[in-house]
DNA sequence: TTTTATTGTCTCAATTTGATACAATAATAA
DNA sequence: TTATTATTGTATCAAATTGAGACAATAAAA
């Protein structure tokens, strides 16, 4: 829920966008051996949400959440997948947008388009921690990762989301070799065993998941990397393109 | 994509409805060893599509569709899930939609709310197809039983929805007891094995799935069944609740 | 040179899976 | 009354996969 143009004047009437659709994406990054996600918060308010937004008028709407993801991380090309839509009525609650729309010294008639209902379309992203620049939007004033242990309380039903992206995001783990997206082009397998913990919440067995692994067929094995840590050096892993 | 008011006046300026916002259900039953779906045909038209709806002003994005499904099968506490939002502009195809509208004598302006751009929430539903009553709409003639491997040239991209749902039903069919949905309350081995075979379309070893359902600890056996055939009788299972 | 922490490989038992054999049996035919 | 037929339920055995641990290799530090 946050805006897409930089023009007040479209933004206030709302007309460029489609009405009643919303999009929020939870962006999952892997840093510190643990799983984060972005968490954006809005000037004076004490409001913080998921970065999203809403689909132009003739915007398909995967290419309109590509977008709100460009604006906040610099990167395109970004692993995408939708996981549900959050449609209750009890989801629209104009008092939450009003007080955000007024913190930004925005007129808060009761016709301001935000103030409608949104049905919105959950998405998770995966993508590489250290190549994003963050990048705030005029009605937030900060954009940060929070390991998902430390996600404040979110606007509307924005925890629930995050609940409803993990879970299938640990669904689809082993059909759609997702450490690809968060990890570097190479890694080694500590860091791969790291990503699969972090995004469970338990522990795997190390000699087990190196031979699952190797035996995949994902993966290939690079020269040594000699880290300066006094033991036998790790090979480095790349997945299959 | 059907109506769901009976006050034509309401209907024609979708204004009980929210805008831009649609869902599609692929309602899957099984008889005669197939699995099958609904399909409704239009008043002349030649236009066959999935049946659908749209979410009133005040409804639960979930509620519309199980009343979506109750007005057409009869049936409550139908088995539903999301499957997929398509949201892309190719499928807004206003050409289609009044050539409906024409066809029922309605007046299709171009103002008409069912020409404007829809993003559709995709769900897949289960029932017990003994129990359907079918019930066509205002708006179509027809809503008919079709097996997966004859399901006609549908309109927009409704045959692309019933590929998706296939997909999802395909990957959710070990991990939710799926048979449950589709079939009586009691049925033999043999006929969930059919089920299942009919959903992969594929054959399944018999003695090895019979020993996965019996060790997966979710069916109860209860009394034999004689069904006046030349061969020891089935035992009826169920599952458990 | 020895120690330390970690990595990669190997082994072996336990479990699961694939394929087949076979006994049980309800109705029918002889 | 008995043999036949088609199908059902169970047992068996080899092959593949998984879980748990042993152990050798090794880069850097002591």
């Amino acid at each position: 829920m946050a805006k897409q143009k930089d023009n007040p004047a479209e933004y206030k009437r709302g007309e460029s966008y489609l009405t009643h659709v919303a999009f929020d994406s939870v962006v999952f990054g892997f840093s510190g051996e643990k799983l984060k996600i972005l968490v954006m918060e809005y000037h004076n308010t004490g409001l913080f949400a998921l970065p999203g937004g809403f689909v132009g008028l003739k915007e398909n709407l995967n290419a309109a959440v590509r977008r709100g993801l460009k604006e906040r991380t610099g990167l395109s090309n970004i692993y995408l997948e939708q996981c549900y839509v959050f449609g209750d009525v009890k989801r629209h609650q104009p008092e939450v947008l009003r007080k955000i729309i007024k913190a930004n010294g925005l007129a808060a008639d009761d016709k301001h388009w935000l103030l409608d209902r949104f049905i919105s379309v959950a998405y998770y992203a995966l993508i590489n921690y250290s190549k994003v620049k963050l990048q705030p939007d005029t009605l937030s004033d900060s954009c940060e990762w929070y390991a998902l242990d430390a996600v404040p309380k979110l606007m509307l039903d924005h925890n629930l989301i995050v609940q409803k992206a993990l879970e299938t995001l640990r669904k689809n783990l082993d059909e759609k070799l997702l450490g690809t997206n968060l990890l570097p082009l190479q890694f080694t397998m500590k860091q791969l065993q790291q990503v699969y913990e972090a995004i469970l919440d338990e522990k795997v067995h190390r000699t087990n998941f190196q031979r699952r692994m190797l035996t995949s067929g994902l993966l290939i094995r690079n020269e040594k990397q000699f880290l300066g840590k006094a033991h036998k050096a790790p090979y480095l892993y790349q997945f299959i393109k």
